[in-house]
DNA sequence: GTCTATACTTCGATAGAC
DNA sequence: GTCTATCGAAGTATAGAC
């Protein structure tokens, strides 16, 4: 009764990227639930057991998935930090709608398999460092003092209510959004010139 | 071929709270594709078949798990909202992980059932609108003018961020947690004494 | 209100032919 | 590398007896 060693596909293989790419399509359209090997298969237009072919297991398929998504999601956002405006640039790479319903999935795997959580907080750090370290020029520039306002926390605090926002505008939620855009211009603005313009938030207390 | 109408259960029976009880730990313990009506009833002791006395669909299980947990939260809200330290136990609110886990679940959900979708942002909604409600007293006492800083934008920023902590916390992530925390801090403190204080956020330029 | 019985679908996974 | 064939398990849902 020994297993006769299976054979399994090779990564660069044009049909399992095939796969790759149905099971994504099927996870952003549906949710995780209904990344089975049957529908995957359909939409790319190949037999359920080629998806065993090429991932021993349907978690097989959902580490491979979570990596590709996450490499792809790094080379966006060092392509976002490496424009002529990466303030403006990461804002936007943290408020993609596309990219928040897909991490909402795999959030809500991560709570339940402890590989998949590993491997999204590895690269959640490595975005969280990359950004750190080019907005800490741009801040600078700005006339701010990371001793006293430490970078981390402005990256921590603009990246979570750049999602935060994203999310609750899929809900229907929209108390507040439009004070915090224009929190984020005006302090946009303020780096710009070197210094706090624009009435009224030139001189009140901010909430830190 | 008519339908002969089915018996469906009432929604005060003990036994659809028990199913309810049992979908609700599946959910937080294996993810929502573990709600299956025969591990629910399974979990619960009883026959599968329960499970579609009491709801119609599995669906319909759903929306009144989605219900249920809304407005037990609703009312944890309101218990924060009404103790002596409001804007501490609105933080402790949005930073319980076992809330965040089953959201990240709902959430999930939310992007493929818009019927679910709907319910979660009307309360979100009605949460953030109970938090305004209460914390403008607190920080106008506290020297706050909200015609300068509007109270929405405060509560969005302070849910959020207190979220984004416990999620990233869950990941294995926390770099910037303990300055986003000081910043919590500082922030009620200085709400307390009605001046900024404590070096060095007294005289910064804040990121707002 | 809870059970048995049942119909039908879909699931993950493997063996082995081509 | 892709196919046919096949397994047992698990899924939703309904009808009807007690």
């Amino acid at each position: 009764m020994v297993a006769l060693a299976r054979r399994f596909g090779l990564e660069n293989s044009k049909t399992r990227t095939h796969l790759l790419d149905a099971a994504e399509q099927l996870m952003r359209e549906e949710g995780y639930a209904a990344v089975t090997s049957r529908r995957v298969a359909a939409k790319a237009g190949l037999k359920p057991q080629l998806v065993h072919y090429y991932f021993r297991t349907m978690d097989d398929l959902f580490i491979a998935l979570v990596q590709r998504g996450a490499e792809h999601n790094r080379q966006r956002l060092a392509n976002a930090l490496a424009s002529n405006e990466p303030l403006q640039a990461v804002w936007e790479f943290c408020s993609d709608p596309e990219t928040a319903a897909l991490s909402a999935e795999f959030l809500a795997l991560a709570n339940h398999r402890k590989n998949i959580q590993a491997e999204i907080g590895r690269y959640a750090e490595q975005y969280r460092s990359m950004q750190v370290e080019v907005l800490s020029r741009v801040l600078e520039q700005g006339g701010m003092d990371p001793k006293v306002w430490p970078l981390p926390a402005i990256v921590f605090l603009m990246a979570s209510a750049a999602r935060a926002l994203t999310i609750e505008k899929s809900l229907g939620v929209s108390t507040g959004h439009a004070e915090i855009l224009e929190w984020f211009r005006q302090y946009q603005e303020m780096l710009k010139t070197g210094r706090r313009t624009g009435e009224p938030c030139a001189h009140i207390p901010p909430p830190i």
